[in-house]
DNA sequence: GCCAACGTTGGC
DNA sequence: GCCAACGTTGGC
């Protein structure tokens, strides 16, 4: 099992949407970057992955939810009336993919990025490189708990 | 709303 | 293959 980060902007899709109903899947489409979307073809079912929430009034890691079926093309690539089409991929090879994920833990507080950019544990992760734009990103197993321990102090405390 | 940083496009 | 122009991301 491995570990990621997902970035949404929550008017779109926030940690509420998949704590709504836990058992219904979300399809994450729309990914129309390559190595965000070269991350997403390695998820396997199962994974865990955090919830970012970005250009918004909390800044932060939301939650956690899992991967419930990995990689698969992205419909949205051939609608032509989505935002998300592309003229240029075809049926028969297919650029973009989409996975489908579900609730698993929403956290009390969101974890600000300050709080990220603060642990030592997170320095090499590209989440808290200054201009990094990646979507998807590997999580370590250390650096996950790093950020997981945090959620779990903040439920204690 | 601003703007730095980044990825993609397309002319050459 | 280079690189300038462009569009987008995303924190502030």
């Amino acid at each position: 099992m491995r570990y990621w980060l997902m970035k949404t902007e929550p008017d779109e899709c926030s940690i509420d949407d998949f704590a709504a109903d836990p058992a219904k899947p979300i399809r994450w489409d729309g990914v129309r970057n390559y190595q965000a979307r070269n991350f997403m073809r390695e998820m396997e079912v199962g994974d865990q992955v955090f919830i970012y929430h970005s250009s918004c009034q909390q800044i932060g890691v939301a939650g956690v939810v899992e991967v419930q079926q990995a990689a698969y093309p992205d419909p949205a690539q051939f609608a032509e009336q989505s935002a998300y089409f592309d003229s240029k991929s075809t049926r028969e090879n297919p650029r973009w993919s989409a996975v489908d994920l579900t609730f698993v833990t929403k956290f009390s507080k969101v974890i600000s990025l300050a709080t990220l950019k603060a642990l030592p544990e997170l320095k090499a992760n590209p989440l808290v490189k200054k201009g990094s734009r990646l979507s998807v990103v590997p999580f370590t197993e250390s650096e996950w708990q790093a950020v997981n321990n945090i959620s779990n102090l903040a439920k204690s405390g």
